[in-house]
RNA sequence: GGGCCCGUAGUCUAGUGGACAAGGCGCGAGGCUUCGGACCUCGUUUUCGCGGGUUCGAAACCCGCCGGGCUCACCA
């Protein structure tokens, strides 16, 4: 349709950017472009004048789903043909054809990466919902789509933890990570020098014997739990000690000297390091450079991070080994081959306070001379969701009484109270199944509908506001659907979308993949949910004024019906909600 | 100090050059003999942080301020 409009602008305007957008009142049109306004210019006229002159070369012109165009002052507004896009495009919602060819590029996404010594609190949930949610809209568009989940087993942290697991007295009858969180509080609380030295002691041996791989894998397995909960999962995790024991970092290493602006410094004070040299590029930096390698020999965290997208680029050739864990792979000393890695596009999913060090990783693979993946090097930046009084801190424990489990708890006996009020006829079995549903689902749009820009205060208020711009009016909408379409069954019908809401309704249904795109192409996924409540709104306000069952244009309503709710199903989907039949 | 991000009604947010700035929450008034009231309709409240500039047209772009945040380690 869009097509179809700027196909006949831009035979007589040529070429020059075309846009289109709402009218303000759709008496005055469907929709409208301002071309007339740059036309203008060229042709010598006032806006007015230009604008009628296009409109006087299109009358010739065939037209599809264009019904009419005609100008109101400078602006050239189209009327939609109804009749002849509803009927296609409910045809190809029917069959679910969306029309999306499939992409020949592999994209990457790395997402929650949280370290294994902890239970996700609030500000991890934010990320891994971000990364979730676009990988499942890249996977709609059909993208070769990756999930990975860095696994950073030799840290420090889990250093500390498994050290309080050794030497300190807890309630084991926690869940793992849990309990980790609590210990490794209670160590940052008591450390003194003499336990730091330990700890660094047993961080060295958990690097040269891998004693804390079974201890972190139990803490991860905890992890893992929580954000299935929420629909959340990986197709592969990336455990560190793999990729230093598979020598993929080394191979990159050297691959990293090779360029002439990654130097060993023979003097001066990072003597013996191996350092990126950024002055060129951050002229008004004090000290622009950037460490990769240490004087003795251990990688700092920015070179870890040049080496691990090398290989996610598929820029060495060494690999790793996969076992099959549950439904993930994770990386492991044996197993099978698979290839994960080799990505054309990597999207890395990492809150705001590392854009300076990714933009870091992206300068290297320029450096390095591979201008076309760095260009496909995205860092999407999110802010962090904080507590009205403070930050959440790993170390200090603030998570405490926030962590994702609780967030889920809360929801679900917040949302099983609704389902008993409302709902008191169903089986108890389908009512928790419900008020989960409506748990998980009004968590992650809670989230997912800001801009990742934008700073997260966490209150419970909103977290768990079933109303309005919510998962739950989304699910009302489609069961709301559901209940009609069980009632009569789906017949032909000879298109009359007459009505004003018939013809909003079809008109926001097609914009659905294109709004989809927009947000894979902008990487911003709050713009599906802004969307979908738009649908939403626009069918509940079909519903409440135009009878379906029962009217003389049941056939065709019931089938607006029907395609409604298969787009409010799969954009639920995309954003990791389940799409409710009743609530 | 350099770089980046944010500032839109009481409150939270959408809106990266177009027609009167759009929603949610809150507050107020209505709507089931009607396909499900987690809904709908109407009302309330905004000099889009401030001051310049560019443009036929600016919440958006440029410059300068103000307020808040992040960042500039041989830390992770």
């Amino acid at each position: 349709m869009y097509k179809e409009a700027e196909e006949l602008l831009r035979s007589i305007v040529g070429d020059i950017e075309i846009v289109f957008s709402d009218t303000p009142d759709p008496k005055l049109g469907d929709f409208s472009s301002t071309v007339a306004f740059t036309m203008a210019k060229k042709m010598k006229k006032n806006p007015k004048e230009a604008a009628e002159e296009i409109i006087s070369n299109l009358k010739t012109k065939k037209m599809g789903y264009i019904k009419e165009i005609r100008n109101v002052g400078p602006y050239i507004n189209f009327f939609i043909n109804y009749d002849a896009l509803g009927h296609d495009l409910l045809k190809n919602i029917l069959n679910e054809k969306w029309e999306i060819e499939e992409k020949k590029e592999k994209v990457i996404v790395e997402h929650t990466s949280t370290n294994p010594n902890k239970p996700l609190h609030m500000g991890h949930l934010r990320n891994a919902i971000l990364g979730d949610t676009l990988a499942r809209i890249f996977k709609f568009l059909r993208y070769n789509t990756e999930i990975q989940n860095y696994i950073d087993d030799l840290g420090i942290q889990v250093a500390e933890t498994l050290w309080g697991y050794k030497n300190l007295k807890f309630d084991e009858n926690k869940k793992f990570d849990h309990l980790l969180g609590e210990i490794y509080v209670e160590v940052e609380k008591i450390k003194d020098y003499k336990i730091e030295k330990e700890i660094r002691a047993l961080n060295k041996e958990m690097e040269e014997s891998g004693i804390s791989r079974e201890f972190v894998e139990r803490c991860l397995k905890a992890q893992l739990e929580t954000v299935s909960e929420l629909n959340i999962s990986y197709d592969v995790l990336v455990f560190e000690s793999d990729l230093i024991r598979s020598k993929i970092f080394d191979e990159a290493y050297e691959k990293i000297k090779q360029s002439k602006d990654i130097v060993l410094e023979e003097g001066g004070e990072n003597i013996g390091c191996l350092v990126m040299k950024l002055g060129n590029i951050f002229p008004d930096m004090e000290n622009p450079d950037k460490i990769l390698i240490r004087s003795d020999g251990t990688a700092t965290y920015t070179g870890k991070d040049v080496a691990y997208h090398l290989w996610k680029f598929g820029l060495v050739e060494r690999n790793m080994r996969y076992l099959k864990w549950n439904s993930i792979y994770k990386s492991f000393s044996e197993g099978e081959t698979r290839d994960f890695g080799n990505g054309d596009i990597v999207i890395n999913v990492i809150g705001v306070e590392q854009i300076y060090p990714q933009e870091v990783v992206k300068l290297s693979l320029e450096l390095l001379g591979y201008y076309e993946k760095a260009e496909n090097f995205y860092h999407l930046a999110y802010e962090h969701v904080s507590l009205p009084e403070e930050k959440f801190s790993g170390r200090k424990g603030t998570w405490i009484g926030y962590t994702v489990d609780e967030l889920l708890e809360e929801a679900f006996l917040k949302a099983k109270e609704e389902v008993e009020s409302r709902r008191s006829d169903l089986p108890e079995e389908k009512k928790v199944k419900i008020a989960k549903a409506v748990a998980s689902g009004a968590i992650r749009y809670n989230i997912i509908k800001y801009a990742p820009e934008k700073k997260i205060t966490f209150r419970w208020k909103d977290a768990l506001n079933f109303e309005g711009d919510s998962s739950p009016y989304l699910q009302y909408a489609h069961a709301r659907c559901c209940s009609i379409l069980k009632k009569a069954e789906l017949s032909d019908f000879i298109p009359n979308f007459s009505d004003s809401e018939e013809k909003e309704l079809i008109k926001t249904l097609y914009e659905f993949v294109i709004e989809t795109e927009k947000a894979c192409n902008m990487k911003r996924s709050h713009i599906v949910t802004k969307y979908l409540n738009d649908l939403a709104t626009v069918f509940n306000s079909f519903y409440n004024s135009l009878k379906v069952l029962g009217s003389e244009k049941e056939a065709q309503r019931l089938t607006l019906v029907k395609a409604t709710q298969i787009v409010l199903k799969k954009g639920l989907f995309l954003l990791g909600i389940e799409a409710l039949e009743e609530m």
